[in-house]
This record gives C-alpha cells, structure tokens and sequence, in this order.
DNA sequence: GATTTTATGTCAGCCTTGTTGACATTCCAA
DNA sequence: TTGGAATGTCAACAAGGCTGACATAAAATC
C-alpha cells in the first residue's frame, strides 16, 4: 500500500532489535497514555478501573452488566465494586430491563457524564497531539499494528462500534 | 512526510470519534500485548511487575538500582521487593560498583536470562505477527504515533538506547 | 576531620484492583 | 415447576502500587 520500501521488500523492520523497540514504546507511550485521565482520578475516590468502566458505559449507554464485563474482562466481583461506588455516588443509573428483568442498563447520570467529558477530554487531547505531529499516514499504520496485535476476541469488541454511530 | 492527503490536507483524523477509535485500540491491544507474558508469568510466583525489571536488567545490563526506579517510575519499596524475590531465586545478581560502592550493579544470571528469553520471545512472537500483517509503512507510523503520546521523560528512556548497541 | 548528601535497604501500614468461593435473588424458558 | 442464567453481595486473599520513618555505607563537601 503505498510502500517506498517495496522494491526489495526489506524485512529489517522484523528483527528482535526493532521488535524490542517496539515493546518498549508500547510500554513507555501507555505510561503517557494512562497519566492525565490518573491525575484527574487521583485525589477522587476513583483509579482506573473507574474511568474504564465510564468510559465504556458513555459509548455503549444501556449496556448491561455482562456486556461490561466481557469488554473489561474481569470479574463481576471486582466490576461490581467499582459500579457500586459509582451508583453510591450518583455517576451511574441502572434500569431493570423490560424485556428481561434481571438485566440491568447501566447509564451516565449529568454528573456522570461530567466526569467522562473531563478525562475523555485529557486523553484525547494528548492522542490528537500525537496524532496531529505524526500526521494522518502515520495514525493509520499505529491503527493497522494496533488492531493485529489484538487478540481476536479483543478485537471484535473493538470493531463492534466501527461504524454504528450509538 | 510523503503524504498523499496533502491536497486538502484533510483533518478528519482529528475527530473526536477518530481519537476515541485510538483509545480504545490502545486499550485493547494493551491487553492483548501484555497477555502473553502473563500467562507464562502466572503460576510461578512473579508478576507483571517482575517481568518489567527483568526485561529493562537485559536490556541495560549492570545498570543501578536507581536507573532502574528511573525507568519503572515506581518507588524504591516497590521495586525492592521485586528485586528480593529475584536475588532469593537467583534470577538476578547485584554486584557493587566499583567506582562507587555505594551503587548494586544488577545482572541476570543463565536462570534470569532463561526466564527473559521465554517471557520476551512470547512476547516479540505477537509483535512479529503484528508488524509482518501491518507491513513496514504502518509499523513505522505505529512507532512514531506512540513516541508522540510519551511524556518528554519517558521519551528520553526510549530513545536512550536507540543507536548505542550496549 | 566533621558533616552532609546520596544510594540503597527495610519495616510497617495503607489503597486499588484484581482473584476465588459461596450463596441469594430474580426471572426466563423448557 | 424446575433448571439455569443474570445479577448482587459477603468474605477472604494477593499483587503491586503508595507513604513515612529509619538505618547504613560511602561519597562529596565544607
């Protein structure tokens, strides 16, 4: 696809060398990635798993309690702690189905969804820095590696809202 | 840089919705990164924690204690009671500088550099898949898109090693 | 030589977020 | 009506972060 390096197909970019580096920067940039949303978080009663499961309930509302924890992939124990504190604190509602009443729908309260603005924004703003000096050639080869270093099942979750706008 | 978008110089891959694809493509392929070594790791005694300061003890063999905390951002407590558990199975040695003594040079031992090699081969067998998939073109895009999302910091520990072979 | 700073180790205790196991409730479906 | 699925909850535990306090040895500085 538009590969200068075609012509004798080099394969240098595949040796351990630059497949250590390629770790690394997966380790280093996810560092980088996970900081301004932590920084918000911090000083809250709120970590991590907080901001992922806002996160997931914001761009899927409605979904429910198993679906949550397909995508997250832990424990309804360990998701249901942290949607405890979330209700308790008025950043989550959950509507009984109606079709099947022992779904829960899980949904963003105003206050919730304040707070999903405010890290989202913090993340994004560092993604569109990085996006914007690497340019749009760039965001699409970070995207095709990203994507293929998924697991399958990973990577069904993620290509389900690919195009679906709700 | 060699960009065929240049004309309109189109900036719809600085939506929201396409920052929001990034993140959740980091998310998942974290996961799918990290998968791996865990499996192996799970079982024995160790964790991912274990596999971070064996993997940067290969990478920079004899480097100190503190280069170490540098490079992990953890705290001293932290890592030193990841690196006990290593010197007590010895996997890792520490031997004291000999300019300043006051400093623990750490290298691993054939058992630690055994247990690196299955850790990171499992882990460079996704890379490699990944990046043979992606082709060169998207591999280096990948690499400049996350150096971009680094902290200044961060950065300079990923590129300190980028030329120099030892 | 005395003092301060640096590098490291260690103890104690706390937090978040993951885990397993057990058990209760609700309710769909056969 | 009964089995199983979806959910919630309690208890206990572990990994791996954190802070604070303190100890030691060695280097650096005054």
């Amino acid at each position: 696809m538009a590969d200068p390096t075609t012509g004798s197909e080099s394969l240098l970019f595949l040796t351990d060398e630059q497949l250590r580096k390629g770790i690394e920067a997966m380790f280093f940039a996810y560092r980088g990635f996970t900081s301004d949303p932590d920084r918000i978080l911090e000083g809250m009663d709120y970590g991590r798993a907080h901001h992922r499961a806002v996160h997931f309930i914001h761009r899927s509302p409605g979904t429910t309690v198993g679906n949550l924890l397909t995508i997250l992939g832990v424990t309804k124990q360990s998701l249901n702690r942290v949607l405890r504190t979330l209700f308790d604190d008025g950043l989550v509602e959950a509507r009984v189905g109606k079709q099947d009443k022992r779904e829960r729908h899980l949904y963003l309260t105003d206050k919730g969804a304040t707070l999903e603005r405010a890290l989202s924004d913090a993340q994004r703003a560092r993604m569109r820095a990085a996006y914007r000096a690497a340019g749009p050639q760039a965001v699409h080869g970070f995207r095709t590696v990203l994507e293929a270093m998924m697991d399958p099942e990973q990577r069904r979750q993620y290509q389900g809202l690919k195009e679906s706008g709700t």
